[in-house]
RNA sequence: GGGCCUGUAGCUCAAUUGGUUAGAGCAGAGCGCUCAUAACGCUUUGGUUGGGGGUUCGAGUCCCUCCGGGCCUACCA
């Protein structure tokens, strides 16, 4: 049995998810999270809010509410979004929680103590309106370059060149849109990776098995220009983890904050502590998941993410626990995605554009939207979401070959047999030939999950569950039955056991449905089918069961043309 | 501007890393079945692999070039 730590790219705070960020990462991670814990492998599957920053501060006070308590506000809806989807998290956390401040402050003094840290004075713009200080992106004005009147500080959207927020004409605060402003110095921290730089670089290229799209972002940051650079880690705002060296405080650093880029992969550790203390545990029991010298060392640790994050976690995150020197617990593989398009055009969170967690299961079951969103994960390129294909492709798999299936053999069963698994006659060349193929099946479908290559995996479950119907074709009990009752009965006994086989292979995509077969097979068996012969005699002769109520209903072409039409707008 | 990814059948995607005649699913067509959510099975029509050039015995795959789509470019996260 091996040991499996998961993390999921923790979700930023303000506001509610699109379908596009459930599968880049969180949709994904609990894919195979389930998958593992299907094969009786130990698995800690860590996932949490992302809280601090500008966004999180402008959020609450666009909601008129203080930031703590806007982000336990969101915390909660993300929860319970994150629970409606089944995301089979054992711990949901929040990168604000005690734990992960106590050891982002550690994680900086030990850097500190590796001489890893230096003191930089800088000039940053400040809005008096605002009280606050501005990121580059934050302030707005006219482009020196093209004239483009909305420019932004870091970059002009427009003629796409890049600049320094002193570069604008007119330049005024995007939050406010005041134009009083003043440039301030002020001093932070920088984490000197430039010093890493050769360890990083070895590490990265110790990782051969690498998706090319992890590989050759981290390589561009490692090597671009001038070579990887030193990075801020603190910032001037009042919402964060306080700059701390340890426990000890930090002369100079009054009133800052770390970075939330800094403390935000911290949390995938913290978390693991919030886990054991909410569960009154040792720290023993997080530490053997984390400390290499603390059990650690055979735990193979698998990250989830959106490309946009890959830097962060190919460079800044292991600098932070390289640096560090202690025996932490680095990421052995790393899955990326590419985005999901809605439409035509892009999801968007600040337009409001696309399908919503929420509104996602206000309309149909989680179900539905995982077994979509799975078996057309962004991996190779971006994706798009269509409501046409979304319902052609769910009411093809998930209602006419899966759900049928199990209709029409319990349906059968009941109509000749009675509500029990049928007794009498035995197997023949038919269904050696089903196992044979069902077992070479389940051995590709295993080698993808294994590879996570998530819509190849769909592919092969799609393929296992169109063989029953093959095979009740070509067996034809409804003829049998005529002439040969006891043989029909050998049919279908096999058939509903191939039910329960189907829900344990099918529970890491569609884990409600799955739970629905087994119930209605009246089981709990939920072991792997490793040996398909004798997992499909796991339900004896006479064992009762129920028919059970339709899996999938099937999506009409006036829903799909009613949330086509709502959804064509934008969120308010 | 620079870097990276990408373009394969009407649609969504494969193609064992340069190796026979480029394959699946959906959609379309035909046949069959009648247990089942009008579901299922079998057969079948669709491709000058974005255009052009090159390397090679051999190119979807490698190189050059052009065209289209996308991402990143370090103070949004």
């Amino acid at each position: 049995m091996a040991r499996i730590l998961i993390t999921s790219a923790i979700p930023y705070i303000n506001g509610i998810k699109h379908l596009g960020n459930l599968v880049g990462s969180q949709l994904p991670a609990d894919l195979y999270a389930r998958y593992m814990r299907g094969r009786g492998h130990e698995v800690l599957f860590l996932c949490a809010t992302d809280e601090h920053g500008t966004p999180a501060e402008l959020a609450a006070a666009k909601a008129g509410k203080p930031v703590a308590e806007y982000c336990a506000e969101m915390w909660s809806v993300q929860k319970e979004l994150s629970d409606g989807f089944r995301l089979s998290f054992d711990k949901f956390g929040r990168s604000s929680s005690p734990q992960n401040h106590a050891l982002t402050q550690h994680f900086a003094g030990r850097l500190a103590d590796a001489g890893l840290i230096e003191e930089v004075t800088e000039k940053q713009v400040y809005s008096n309106a605002d009280g606050r200080f501005l990121p580059d992106r934050y302030i707005e004005g006219t482009c020196p370059n093209c004239g483009y009147d909305k420019a932004r500080g870091d970059q002009c959207e427009n003629c796409t060149k890049q600049l320094d927020p002193t570069d604008l004409i007119e330049p005024r605060s995007a939050v406010s849109g005041s134009t009083d402003l003043e440039v301030r110095e002020t001093k932070h921290l920088y984490l000197k990776q430039r010093s890493l730089r050769g360890e990083l670089s070895d590490w990265i290229d110790s990782k051969t098995d690498w998706p090319i799209l992890t590989t050759s972002i981290a390589k561009k940051w490692l090597n671009d220009g001038d070579g990887l650079q030193d990075r801020g880690i603190t910032r001037d705002l009042d919402w964060g983890i306080p700059v701390k060296k340890g426990d000890a405080d930090w002369p100079g650093m009054e009133g800052k904050v770390f970075y939330v880029w800094f403390d935000a992969p911290i949390e995938y550790i913290a978390c693991a502590k919030e886990w054991t203390d909410a569960t009154g545990k040792p720290d023993a029991d997080w530490e053997r998941w984390w400390r290499t010298d603390k059990g650690a060392d055979d735990v193979r640790y698998v990250q989830f993410m959106g490309k946009d994050n890959v830097p962060f976690h190919t460079l800044s995150f292991p600098a932070t626990i390289i640096g560090s020197g202690e025996p932490w617990k680095l990421v052995d593989y790393i899955k990326s995605f590419n985005y999901l398009n809605y439409d035509g055009g892009q999801f968007s969170t600040s337009q409001g554009r696309g399908v919503f967690m929420d509104q996602a299961l206000e309309i149909l079951p989680a179900d539905y939207w995982r077994w979509w969103l799975l078996s057309h994960a962004p991996e190779n390129s971006d994706s798009e979401f269509t409501w046409e294909n979304f319902q052609a492709s769910v009411n093809k798999d998930l209602a006419d070959v899966l759900g049928n299936f199990v209709s029409r053999v319990t349906k059968f069963c009941r109509s000749k047999f009675g509500e029990q698994v049928p007794s009498d006659g035995a197997w023949g060349d038919e269904e050696n030939a089903l196992i044979e193929k069902l077992q070479s099946g389940i051995a590709a479908y295993e080698t993808q999950m294994e590879a996570i290559e998530v819509r190849k995996a769909a592919n092969e479950l799609r393929a296992l569950w169109a063989l029953g119907n093959e095979y009740l074709q070509g067996a034809a009990p409804w003829s049998v039955f005529k002439e040969d009752p006891e043989r029909a009965a050998a049919q279908i006994r096999l058939a509903l056991n191939l039910i329960r086989v189907y829900a344990v292979l099918s529970a890491p995509f569609i884990p409600d449905a799955a739970a629905k077969m087994l119930s209605s097979m009246n089981t709990l068996d939920t072991e792997w089918p490793g040996d398909v012969k004798s997992a499909l005699t796991a339900l004896p002769e006479g064992h009762a069961f129920t028919v059970p109520e339709v899996l999938f209903a099937k999506i009409s072409d006036e829903e799909r043309e009613d949330w086509q039409t709502k959804f064509a707008g934008v969120r308010t």
